[in-house]
DNA sequence: ACCTGAACACCGTTCAAGT
DNA sequence: ACCTGAACACCGTTCAAGT
């Protein structure tokens, strides 16, 4: 509620709810979740870590105001599409790379599944699939699939990413992985073995592409 | 590598592996994964904190031990089918009580989305894409996207399970959120504020359903 | 009103010392 | 070989004391 004059001229040394959630944000895409402690956000804004609790109610509040942040910004950035198919793999590539950037976004959304967030998502795909002629009954059913399976592998894909030690390419992995599956016990596991060499060549990005375009394709039966 | 025979009259006494992790799954499922410390496994089991290194390397190894066996144990309790399409549903709901059940799971399988649980559940649900008759191009991306969604969603579902306070009831809280929606900005949130009231009756195991039955449509329609 | 930094009550993990 | 428990290096959070 200060005077808006304020805003342009901030200075380095004011400590503000904002500074310290955008700080908070640059150490957890850099350190990851187990480096943000409140001791390294005081010597990152030259404070003491007590000093962050006048702002900040408590280490939850912290990254649900940084989660708050980041999404709101991505969604943002989607621009629109010539249909509602087009427009919901927008929606889902947008959170896809978000949370793949931001992979501690993936234990919040998930630990509060409620808040603005996910309803900001939930909305922009709702609209399309109201687009899309789904009967008003269906409606629900059809954004609520799409938001599960959007929002859940996106945090699932940005886990993955995070196993690999940056040592080994991503080709090398799979190449390993891929023959892992086809070194399996031919009894247990004929299926995982059969699809080995599909998995090497496989694009995390397409197959979740390829799951929007079932899942679109079982809504459309849905309508008629 | 100790005698058979002492198996069965295993004593009350004699710390092994398999005993800490059964303990660390009762711990888990009492207390959720901040009540498994290793401090207060060391006193259920009557010994030192430091014994336990003797068996376990770290709490990571204990939890993944945890995991394998959880899962491994639920695997084997999903019964036969009439179709494949039935199948996947049993496998599917076999999964979504599991971590209901578990929730602790969910953070476990999203960290190691490589081992052996995930694995086991792949090859499961693919020996039923294969019944499908699904090209053999098209079954690793089927495969996947229902393995995908199954994990995901039943991991999303479970956290939101313990979101509630289990003073409030389940339906008086879809009422209460459900009113939240009805309320929220006319030009912010149309779509949402016109399904609140199907969200309000909703039921998340048959949404969860009703998400698989949508891809397996569209599993179906990439067979064609 | 806002900030400091020591203090408290926890962690996971290690390790010398026991049996 | 197996177990004990004190010790170490961390946490999040509180709070008396400062400005």
């Amino acid at each position: 509620m200060a005077q808006a004059r304020r805003a342009s001229e901030r200075r380095e040394e004011a400590l503000s709810r904002e500074r310290i959630v955008d700080a908070a944000i640059e150490l957890l895409d850099a350190e990851g979740e187990n480096g943000l402690t409140f001791r390294a956000l005081a010597t990152r804004l030259a404070t003491g870590a007590g000093a962050l609790y006048w702002y900040i109610a408590n280490k939850s509040d912290l990254l649900v105001a940084a989660t708050d942040a980041v999404v709101s910004r991505a969604l943002g950035e989607v621009v629109a599409s010539a249909t509602p198919q087009q427009a919901i793999r927008s929606i889902a590539v947008g959170v896809f790379e978000t949370i793949d950037a931001h992979p501690w976004l993936g234990a919040q959304l998930s630990r509060a599944p409620w808040r603005t967030p996910m309803l900001q998502i939930f909305e922009r795909i709702g609209r399309q699939v109201q687009a899309l002629k789904v009967p008003s009954g269906a409606q629900f059913t059809s954004a609520s699939a799409l938001l599960s399976y959007i929002v859940s592998v996106s945090i699932q894909n940005a886990a993955n990413g995070r196993l690999l030690e940056p040592r080994v390419g991503r080709a090398d992995f799979l190449e390993a992985e891929s023959t892992r599956w086809r070194e399996l016990d031919a009894h247990e596991y004929p299926f995982t073995r059969n699809v080995a060499a599909q998995m090497r060549e496989h694009d995390d990005r397409a197959e979740f592409l390829a799951g929007i375009d079932l899942i679109l394709t079982g809504v459309a039966a849905a309508g008629s």
